[in-house]
DNA sequence: TGTGTTATCTATAGATCCATGGATAACTCA
DNA sequence: TGAGTTATCCATGGATCTATAGATAACACA
């Protein structure tokens, strides 16, 4: 207590805080966290998400895990990642969110790719909570099918953007379709429901994506589909 | 719509996203950061705050600046630094939270130096509140004098960390005391908790800080202090 | 208009970071 | 045990970042 510098908070504090933040100054590594994020993926599989060289891609998570951002767990010859705990999506989100708010340039991207027609009347978690129980909306996801099975909203579909094309004729025009992917940064929904459009269905984004939703305490769902919207009481709409 | 590229959120957008990354990778940026989301400041200030030279401080606060992150104001001779928003210190407050949570090593600095008895043991901001309106609790803004003018807690004392021993007696071993600083990672509040009961007074800790009681919409008052409690309804609690 | 104050810009040497290929390690499965 | 697969470690140029001094710019005030 009596050194001159008790008052003040250590610099120390910020020197850690500064190893969260050596993560996210390469745009690779915070490709790589939103994709763990929205999954756990083997080393080779996130490699080929983004792009880049086997060892390159290791390096980064290397660096991930001594910042304690990533978990690994192995399976016979693979190595698998994801993202160390709710906080981690968080902090990504509140990057996006921050981004969004600050940058013309992201706002400019979104818009220009993703006719931004659609994303400025979203639909919101609550409303789509209570279509669904109506019964009067189809609920989509658009992200690959992977993230699909690691969590998806109960009683959506899944149909990758990629694919969506192809089936387009599955879709009543009656039906309104509200679709959905990884966050407010991604543009799957958005292409999605442009395709949609196009083709004379009513669709609409959700607001945001899973990370959000799961962060709302709302249900999520694991595997394969199993319609469960009865089992969720009203009180889950905790938002 | 024909390039191979379209199904996948561009590359472009995670650059944008760390130029804000950029930021937060060298410790003393954070550290200015975390000061400008408490007040303004002119660049001599934040200067002398975080120990910069000068240019080097200017040379931070321009990188922020290219990020967007603060907005400036000229005042005089003088250049007023300020968080650009409140995404910001959203930002900046789940920096520290992920590292709060994920690395022992910043659990185990709090616990070293704010002894970590009364950390354990917070004073809500809703409990704050009603205690407050009940009349039977001081509360006590330990940060500079600059910090609590530009926004503290309604009713609350200024008294900054380092005048606090010497006017000890003017604390009534009856009452007890809520001391709050910058945010959950600052050791003001925590070291005072620690002298006030050396000396026999009854202090707890504000859980977090200024920030996150004006992030949630809790009442702000500014300037020199004014007793404005009871102008508040109950439904301002919306925590 | 000129002088003094404060902040930013410029140039630079030293440190750190990045991508990559090759070697090594960890582990599976026959 | 040994071959095969997958991920990590190591070494290395090339690029980028940092701190600082000195020069310049912006502005207030007389």
């Amino acid at each position: 207590m009596d050194n001159s510098n008790t008052y003040e908070a250590p610099g120390v504090i910020y020197e850690q805080l500064a190893r969260i933040g050596k993560v996210v100054v390469h745009p690779k590594r915070i490709e790589l966290l939103d994709l763990l994020c929205q999954s756990e993926r083997s080393m080779e599989a996130l490699a080929a998400a983004t792009g880049l060289k086997l060892t390159t891609a290791s390096a980064h998570l290397q660096i991930m895990r001594q910042a304690r951002l990533v978990d690994t767990r192995r399976d016979a010859n693979r190595v698998y990642y994801k993202a160390a705990g709710e906080e981690v999506c968080r902090f990504i989100a509140a990057l996006g969110d921050l981004a969004q708010a600050r940058l013309a340039e992201v706002k400019q991207i979104l818009s220009e790719i993703g006719s931004h027609t659609e994303t400025t009347q979203r639909v919101s978690r609550a409303e789509l909570l209570s279509r669904v129980r109506a019964g009067d909306v189809v609920v989509l996801d658009v992200r690959p099918t992977q993230e699909y099975q690691a969590g998806h909203i109960p009683g959506a579909i899944s149909l990758p953007l990629e694919h969506l094309e192809a089936r387009l004729d599955e879709f009543d025009p009656q039906v309104e379709i509200v679709a959905y992917c990884r966050g407010p940064l991604c543009l799957l929904a958005p292409q999605a429901v442009a395709t949609l459009q196009k083709h004379g269905r009513q669709a609409r984004c959700l607001e945001d994506g899973m990370p959000e939703w799961r962060q709302a305490n709302l249900p999520v769902a694991v595997g394969s589909e199993v319609n469960v919207w009865q089992e969720f009481s009203p009180t889950a709409m905790t938002e």
